[in-house]
DNA sequence: ATGAAAGCGCTAACAA
DNA sequence: TTGTTAGCGCTTTCAT
């Protein structure tokens, strides 16, 4: 804190200093017209002494536009997001905007607190990236008054443009992978229901087994939470069912570590004992011991394609048609994985010591 | 997207449709004065009806305030300023504020950019969560047009506040721990000199060690980067020096994470040979294996204390006196140190096999 | 090439 | 209790 707020320069200040009129400060700001030499060089040399700069305010009400985009998402904590949110704000930055962000933690009330500020605050557009979002949140987007684009979430038959990671392809690229190494008797971690990303995410591992000769009822599923401790009783109950299992698919990394940390408790060793695989590819995926295996989305990419889009509609209102666009996963082989044990008695729950 | 943008209603539709005035409106919905209950509600039915929402954007310009309090971070992508962030924003809007983020990304550059960008956006306050600064910028700073309080960072002379962890303590901490299980041969995984963090942090571990009669010579002292890949080479490192030393503490958590990894590519086993703690108390500090024992700083506390300040100094200008508030570390003990091995043959270096 | 003037949407004196 | 008016700082016709 400082003693020392002055009440910043207006455009007049300017103007005065540099005996011209106020329009012609804003001209050679701007760079529009063309100004006489020396004019422009008085006017650059008044602005310079007084510090001035133009309030973003007073412009937006002018213009009727704030040069801001709101992003909403659904936790910053969670890991998922800082990448997707840096690159969100990096595009924006090289498109002349910038963004304000909102982190729901969870909570539908607090994306429409979230929408409900942004929107006062005139933000030219609007990106969600959480899908946290009741059904009559849903609809209020679809009559947004700015363009929205909604990312890595679907927007429940909102009419609004999508940005999603291909998670149907995504399911299916971890169940290839476990069978490739020879697994025949797979489990599945999922995730909250609430999560749009659970039920492509699964019903694509779940196809891939199918084509793969598996019937769905040798598939054991379980339901975590999306988080650690979701994954770690998940697996802690898959070993007490003892279902045989030799590789362990999960809804996400956090849940995959979690499930990690539940053998390692039990002494199975990963992945000589059992294969585990998770999804996102968060920065913890290759710090965890042994480093995950997972299925990651290009997080970054999502950030900065939700951005292109929305600047596309705003430079050009009339070609605003909703578009979706779905970005690839792609497989990061790391530790955790390995070929499917050889002795039918080395499977999980049999090995561990209880 | 959607097609669907009409301009937003404004006081003055409101006031049309209630038959009232735009300043009756204003009363109204900013419920001052004592408007008759008749007039109220017809200013509130027209409001609801034409679903009008106040522009901050003109409200802000007339009030010479913009309730926005400019946050920025060092880089939103390490894992300690989420929360942080999340704490901030939380407290900012208890007190009516919002907030923009900015993430540096380690980038002076992008420092002064934020600034330039909230400073025209005319945020409120600001809030530095952030060491890469230029002096040239501390000196802008400490005459900045608005207050500042800086969180996690030492403000390098300028008079602004400062909320910081006790670091000198948590150093102390950490060396007090490892000392009390027995390890007398230490060593110290510093950060980047840039980290304002890193001296008082090192010197508080130091000290604590004199002051158990453990000569600075017996230290063994390298360099990382605050990163998970400058733990990783640290360590390796050390191990191979073959200092034989039992105890490693580490700047951060990320660092300390590199350094168990580094561990385990070595098979040196943790805690029974080589015990390591962090600092910071990142969530996945409890993720890795064995779960790392830290110092925690407590983030979410010094996003609030920011806040708190900030917002104090606004309220009441005058009374802005430059504060400082020092915020306690706590130790939180995992499973990744434990009491020094007694055989003198059981130290790292002398274990791996190499 | 530059200036005068209007107006973006709101709030706050001041009058009535 | 309510309306009239001015003005926050900027951009942009429209004149000159």
């Amino acid at each position: 804190m400082v003693t020392d707020h002055r009440t910043p320069a207006t455009i007049r200040d300017v103007a005065e200093r540099a005996g011209v009129s106020t329009a012609t400060v804003s001209r050679v700001l701007a760079g529009v017209g063309n100004p006489k030499a020396d004019t422009a060089a008085a006017v650059m040399r008044a602005a310079e002494e007084l510090g001035y700069r133009p309030s973003g305010v007073a412009r937006s009400l002018r213009m009727k536009r704030t040069q801001t985009l709101g992003l909403i998402v659904t936790d910053i904590q969670n890991p998922f997001f800082p990448e997707l949110v840096q690159a969100a704000d990096q595009a924006a930055r090289d498109r002349g905007y910038s963004i304000i962000l909102g982190s729901a933690a969870y909570d539908e009330h607090r994306v429409v607190e979230y929408l409900e500020l942004m929107v006062d605050r005139r933000v030219d557009g609007l990106i969600i990236a959480s899908s946290q979002v009741s059904d009559e949140t849903w609809r209020w987007l679809s009559h947004s008054p700015v363009p929205v684009v909604v990312a890595n979430a679907e927007a429940n038959g909102a009419s609004v443009s999508v940005i999603t990671s291909d998670n149907r392809a995504g399911g299916a690229m971890s169940a290839r992978h476990l069978l490739g190494l020879g697994h025949r008797r797979l489990a599945y971690i999922r995730g909250f229901d609430s999560f749009t990303a659970d039920v492509p995410r699964f019903e694509g591992f779940r196809d891939a087994c199918r084509d793969a000769g598996i019937p769905d009822d040798d598939l054991v599923v379980v339901r975590g939470d999306g988080g650690f401790d979701g994954g770690e009783r998940g697996m802690a109950h898959l070993l007490n069912a003892n279902a045989g299992v030799t590789a362990v698919a999960c809804h996400n990394d956090l849940t995959a570590i979690g499930a990690l940390r539940a053998l390692r408790s039990a002494r199975v060793r990963v992945p000589a004992e059992l294969s585990v695989i998770g999804c996102d590819d968060i920065a913890a995926a290759s710090w965890v011991v042994p480093a995950l295996t997972t299925v990651g989305q290009q997080k970054a990419e999502m950030g900065t394609a939700a951005v292109e889009r929305l600047a596309a509609a705003l430079d050009n209102p009339d070609a605003a048609e909703p578009a979706s666009v779905v970005i690839p996963m792609v497989l990061r082989v790391r530790e955790s994985t390995g070929p499917a044990p050889q002795a039918p008695d080395a499977v999980a729950g049999q090995t561990a010591n209880r």
